[in-house]
DNA sequence: TGTACATCAGTGAACGCGCGTTCACTGATGTAC
DNA sequence: TGTACATCAGTGAACGCGCGTTCACTGATGTAC
């Protein structure tokens, strides 16, 4: 820290954590339109009122979560998908830099991911902001890679937005497989005799983790594939039958409609 | 109709559907955790109390229309995904099919992705479920294609969820192109003059329509040319400069970490 | 066809409760001299 | 260092309101004879 907070600051700031971490908690079983702040404040363990010192409203603490959520993956996007190592490394690097974000954040990925199309239109055009500026971060990354030699700009935003639909779609599986193996564990917890096989033993945990991941990686391969050989006009004309077709004439972007409009 | 029903149930069947439809329009700019009983049956012009004559309580509701947005799609799986004409028939079918879909529902499918994720369990569930139900009929429907030949069970099902993924995605980009037409044409409605220029015509509809599906459509071409080439495992191996490298070994199946656990 | 009774979709009053927001306040922290 | 005053994070009472659910009811529709 550069310089002290005074006693008076730093009390502010651990008031307005304890906010933010009740909503977050309250916030893995419901969405941010039905959080109220009388629950909120409850659950933080201060006054109602003493709320209105920190946010305007449930949607103004909603906005600043987005922002916690998603501000420090900026600089962590250009590592993930730069153009060192070989594809595989790269998908794997991006996978597990998704991995981690969820296992820190788990609370905040899926407040991001519960209300990027909820009901809260504040909180949903600050994510969707967000991911505009992931996606174009990601564009200007792919467009230095040699392999988008002849890619139209719109192409090479369609591709940015199927690779961050893709980390998000990845958070979620990740999110998931946490969710099922808390019902798993709370269901051990409340069974009468230990399960003769233990089928989620200490190691479940890692081995969803690297079946989530596989599933993952595998969908970024195929992707990846599909970015080697575009466009590639003539796939899947006629029948397949007659072996590896190989690559089309490199129309680059003609299957683009322009960006201009 | 086989038999017409009577005056008393068709009523009731009337009723039902007021308050069905009135939780949609609410649904609009709300999630279903937050939409209330007394307000959805304001909306449908009958007492709080009839509600309970027709669902348990508003998540009761919800998973009706879960019901209602979904259910009619699995017939028209099947000739969207199925082996019928080349890759570019197919791909404007399935983006035809969900432009379509969206057009005829849009309320219906912005309660789907908003709820896809939101804070209701027993919706999310049923969604999940739904959306479970379409994974493996896609899959099923892949298997029979010969371009499939030699995946593994494992592999197919990952595809499937891509493009099942993919297809909400563009359901998705259509539902936003919807409101940003709305936004525009009320803000053109508030405007004092007539723009100099038209900048949103009768022809704007369409054109944005035109856009988003061709943005669709080539994110489908992408992935059906990474399809035709998976598993490629050397793709982007090293520098991509020498041209094109053709598929690798195909190895099918050794991507895979297995279906049995 | 007519009558007597059963069913049941929709009503309206009433309930206790938690909500968001207001207001004047308290008392510890910060600051000027 | 000590004193006098300003700031402001957090308090607690109070408000009017809409909520979900209960209950006994009404009256049109359905049914048995």
């Amino acid at each position: 820290m550069s310089h002290t907070l005074g006693t008076r600051q730093a009390q502010k700031q651990r008031t307005r954590r304890a906010l933010l971490d009740a909503a977050l908690e309250l916030l893995e079983e419901q969405s941010l339109g039905s959080l109220g702040l009388r629950e909120v404040t409850r659950a933080a363990g201060i006054a109602p009122t003493a709320f209105y010192r920190h946010f305007r409203s449930v949607e103004d603490l909603g906005v600043a979560l987005v922002g916690e959520a998603l501000e420090g993956l900026h600089p962590l996007i250009g590592t993930a998908v730069s153009t060192t190592g070989d594809a595989e490394e790269r998908i794997a690097r991006a996978v597990e830099l998704v991995a981690a974000h969820v296992d820190r954040y788990p609370a905040h990925m899926r407040f991001v991911v519960r209300e990027r199309h909820g009901g809260v239109r504040a909180v949903r055009e600050a994510i969707r902001d967000q991911l505009a500026r992931f996606t174009e971060e990601v564009a200007r990354t792919l467009a230095e890679d040699p392999v988008s030699a002849g890619w139209s700009a719109d192409d090479l935003l369609m591709l940015a937005q199927l690779y961050v639909e893709q980390m998000i779609a990845t958070g979620c599986l990740f999110l998931e497989s946490l969710e099922s193996l808390e019902a798993t564990e709370s269901l051990e917890a409340t069974a009468p005799t230990p399960s003769p096989v233990p089928a989620t033993g200490p190691g479940e945990r890692a081995r969803t983790r690297e079946r989530v991941a596989s599933t993952a990686a595998r969908r970024l391969r195929l992707i990846s594939i599909g970015r080697l050989h575009w466009p590639d006009r003539r796939a899947g004309e006629g029948t397949p039958d007659e072996g590896a077709p190989g690559r089309g004439t490199p129309c680059t972007g003609a299957t683009g409609t322009g960006t201009a409009d």
